[in-house]
DNA sequence: AGTTGATCATTA
DNA sequence: TAATGATCAACT
């Protein structure tokens, strides 16, 4: 039962899913003991700390960049944060909007589905009021969006995309699509990135990210734990 | 109470 | 600056 840091990404599927699932029941605390890491008292000024976590004990790769996780399985890694009854208590970030030179992105060579295609979900019991280092990992589940999915997404980021191209990226907010929605991703509100304008010329505005709902999620997790 | 828009650390 | 990992907290 012992835990281990990997010194290398995992080659199959399986050897992710057995490393994977052998976290299911430890709490964040011993798991950042044995990957030696430091317990924040809370995520107010480290948000992303379970996932760098769950990333060096899963032997994934450091650092930042555009693909998956686990490039070689085609994998991406989410955590993500459930209440005892397995609802979602965030919204799950994709990847980052184009806001120009999206011209010739299509539904099937773009970013979100490139990212979506096959996710390791590993759920995290965690409420706010449960210290960080209780809270306790749950089962983790590779999840392939099914038909029906795969056409929500699609409807919503094409209408998304198409209101970017249009140089209307200041009139979408998160209320627009049903699965993915469009967010400020930022570090502030003083960073800004080229977008399409109305008349069609370059302007700054707020780099954006996709999001899956709530409710999306949810609907996922309970297709695996019912 | 649930969601939107803002924010934080780190790396390349 | 742009990307990764996300959660916070003000607002409706």
């Amino acid at each position: 039962m012992a835990i281990s840091i990997p010194s290398s990404p995992p080659k199959t599927h399986a050897e992710l899913m057995q490393r994977a699932l052998s976290l299911a029941g430890f709490c964040l605390g011993e798991l950042a003991e044995i990957a030696n890491v430091k317990i924040p008292k809370d995520f107010r000024r480290e948000k992303g700390w379970t996932g760098q976590l769950i990333e060096i004990l899963l032997g994934a790769q450091a650092g930042s960049k555009p693909e998956q996780d686990f490039p070689e399985l085609a994998v991406e890694l989410k955590t993500i944060p459930i209440d005892s009854s397995g609802k979602p208590l965030e919204t799950t970030y994709v990847c980052f909007a184009p806001l120009t030179q999206q011209i010739g992105v299509t539904w099937e060579t773009c970013n979100v589905r490139n990212k979506l295609a096959q996710v390791l979900w590993l759920p995290i019991l965690g409420e706010r009021q449960i210290p960080v280092a209780e809270r306790m990992v749950g089962t983790a589940f590779l999840w392939r969006p099914s038909n029906d999915e795969l056409h929500i997404l699609q409807s919503d980021w094409e209408e998304i995309m198409d209101k970017i191209t249009l140089g209307e990226i200041e009139n979408i907010t998160a209320r627009h699509g049903e699965a993915l929605q469009l967010r400020p991703k930022a570090a502030d509100g003083s960073v800004v990135t080229d977008a399409v304008g109305a008349d069609g010329e370059v302007i700054k505005t707020r780099p954006r990210g996709f999001y899956l709902r709530k409710h999306f999620t949810h609907a996922i997790l309970q297709r695996h734990f019912g």
